[in-house]
DNA sequence: GTGAAAGCGCTAACAA
DNA sequence: TTGTTAGCGCTTTCAC
């Protein structure tokens, strides 16, 4: 015990001298401005507690010696970080999820948006299969809350989440008996608005890519089917084809309408990237687009503006939407009432969907 | 000071009862099996000198109590982390470069990497006229090092950084007096190939798009220098277009060469993007690719396979790449014997650069 | 306006 | 094999 004390003693005698190599930390600046670090500390969170010419002299010596402070050790103390996780999951076999151009430049908005609130983004790729695992996240203290970009078919794991207050918000789909809390865009009406697009560019047989299980994508199948009746069009199952995002299957899905000889005019793809692929797959098969077949996608990424041709589309806010996810994170956080938000969409028309000469 | 050994005191009998809504410690955990913090500790860090019926007894509690060891806390006591900073630079006017695909595939790569070696990544925009704000990332204790995607023209800044010591790892191209650390593929050889390939397709008026000025296009378009005097086709600088990554810059870029009459058969584009641009600002011209003129990507990102026509390309190996950084900062910062390294590419020919019939 | 000292949650040296 | 205790770098109460 009283060895301990001896220690402690040899410890608080204040003669740490920086030595080169190792890292710089307040005790050093507060030696080298001759006062306490508690006055280091309070001069560099602009405290007013702090003299004038001290906080200036203070904040010069920290700044000329490329002092900051020790992010984890205030966390610590202040029982509380500014880190945000954002994860995507991916699929094991796959790992296809975050190379799908919309993921991606969400994750640009959302760098953006938390940089702007004065938060770190941390990136974590999950198993799909253990989304379980995101609440390790938050209960480890690396992050405050999680923003997880992709439903997918995970309602029940994410409910699971949810119903552990784990802090989480999704982007996707707003469901039925829904716990946790998601931000999206209005998907039953941009595919309303895509194939009513189609039927007023005079296609009627229309087909649908995508795979409606998956939460959003079968909104927009939903939106489809609204325009198809509102229109008094029938809808004839065979022409939707469950496509995935995973590549060739839109091209299995081209060749199996045309292999059974089903007539189409028309297609509305749940992605942009489907559509691309599919687009291409017509081509192969000697279908021109939109001369025989009228295409419209879904996200306006990028790159549908130079494809050729340019693809028709229902573009998604995607600013807003990372804007909003990290509001929505924020307020859950701080424990504030909050609701699911859903973002409105828009039809981008250009080439891909040009009207077909009117049939005989 | 007697007061303050009774808070002590008080503190120390252990009575912490897992309030409601308060997050789950090691204390708590320890009274749950009767033990100490210390058991505990060694229990979840698997230390063999906890007894396995404990151990078993221990990690079960914490697991049905979803309880995570506090990084924070740990990182603080240990003295070190396991995050890395990976940095995309941005243009504060145009926030374009995260959107780059290629660079995206790259965050992807690194995100793999990363979680491979059980390292999280924190994802840090940083205004490219402020790089010097990278050093606080590591000296604020946020993560072990920095990768950094995006050399740009910073040459001179990275350098400093580097001369400060900030653990950094640059994808980019390898620089005569350069003292921080880059990987980065083969450019030159990536331009040669690709310009070799539009020669040997019969292709002689070559343009090049992309502004030389930056480290690694300066490669590729050493490369294509390379490759015209190898075949003895003299340079015409009037064909060298220093076209951005910008949008509307490819559309310029051939805008001024039709404009000025000059004649060209070939495009060597210094990336994907670039090249799938300018293909479409070639057919609005009444150009056809690739009957009238070849071109050539650079990056081989996804979609170039899928565009029309799709894109003979550069490959750059991303999956190594995103490994190699990763490797090379984790040497960094282990003090480990280090070299940039340069990594090898291929040429990937797909329909745009096909042969032009013989010319008569 | 400034300093002394305690403690955030954890690990490890030392004691038992 | 387990427990006690100090302390990682910081902030803040309390005392002056």
């Amino acid at each position: 015990m009283p060895r301990t004390h001896k220690r402690k003693r040899f410890k608080k005698v204040v003669t740490r001298i920086p030595v080169s190599g190792q890292r710089m930390q307040m005790q050093d600046i507060a030696n080298l401005a001759g006062v306490s670090t508690s006055t280091v500390s309070r001069a560099l969170s602009h405290s007013s507690l702090v003299n004038d010419e001290t906080r200036t002299r203070i904040a010069e010596l920290a700044r000329s010696h490329n002092y900051s402070i020790n992010i984890g050790a205030r966390n610590l103390r202040l029982q509380h970080s500014r880190t945000v996780a954002v994860v995507v999951p991916y699929d094991v076999r796959t790992r296809q999820h975050i190379s799908d151009p919309f993921f991606v430049s969400m994750l640009g908005s959302l760098a953006d948006a938390l940089t702007e609130q004065g938060y770190d983004m941390l990136l974590s790729r999950v198993d799909a299969e253990r989304l379980d695992l995101v609440a390790q996240l938050e209960a480890s203290g690396r992050a405050i809350g999680v923003i997880l970009i992709g439903q997918w078919h995970h309602h029940d794991q994410l409910n699971e989440l949810a119903n552990r207050k784990v802090p989480l918000v999704v982007w996707g789909a707003r469901l039925p008996r829904q716990t946790y809390c998601t931000v999206g865009s209005d998907n039953i009406t941009g595919g309303l608005l895509a194939t009513q697009h189609l039927i007023e560019t005079g296609r009627r047989r229309i087909a649908f890519f995508g795979d409606p299980e998956l939460p959003e994508i079968g909104q927009r199948y939903e939106g489809y089917q609204r325009a198809l009746k509102h229109h008094g069009i029938p809808l004839d199952a065979r022409l939707v084809v469950a496509a995935e995002f995973s590549e060739g299957s839109s091209r299995r899905a081209v060749d199996a309408l045309l292999e059974k000889k089903i007539v189409f005019d028309g297609v509305f793809a749940s992605s942009d990237l489907l559509a691309m692929r599919a687009i291409g797959a017509l081509r192969e098969k000697g279908l021109i687009v939109p001369r025989d077949v009228g295409v419209v996608g879904y996200d306006d990424i990028e790159l549908s503006q130079y494809f050729h041709p340019s693809l028709t589309t229902i573009r998604q806010p995607i600013l807003k939407g990372g804007e909003a996810l990290v509001n929505a994170l924020l307020a859950l956080v701080a424990n504030k009432a909050l609701s699911s938000e859903v973002l409105p969409t828009e039809l981008v028309v250009r080439e891909s969907s040009a009207p077909s000469p009117a049939p005989p």
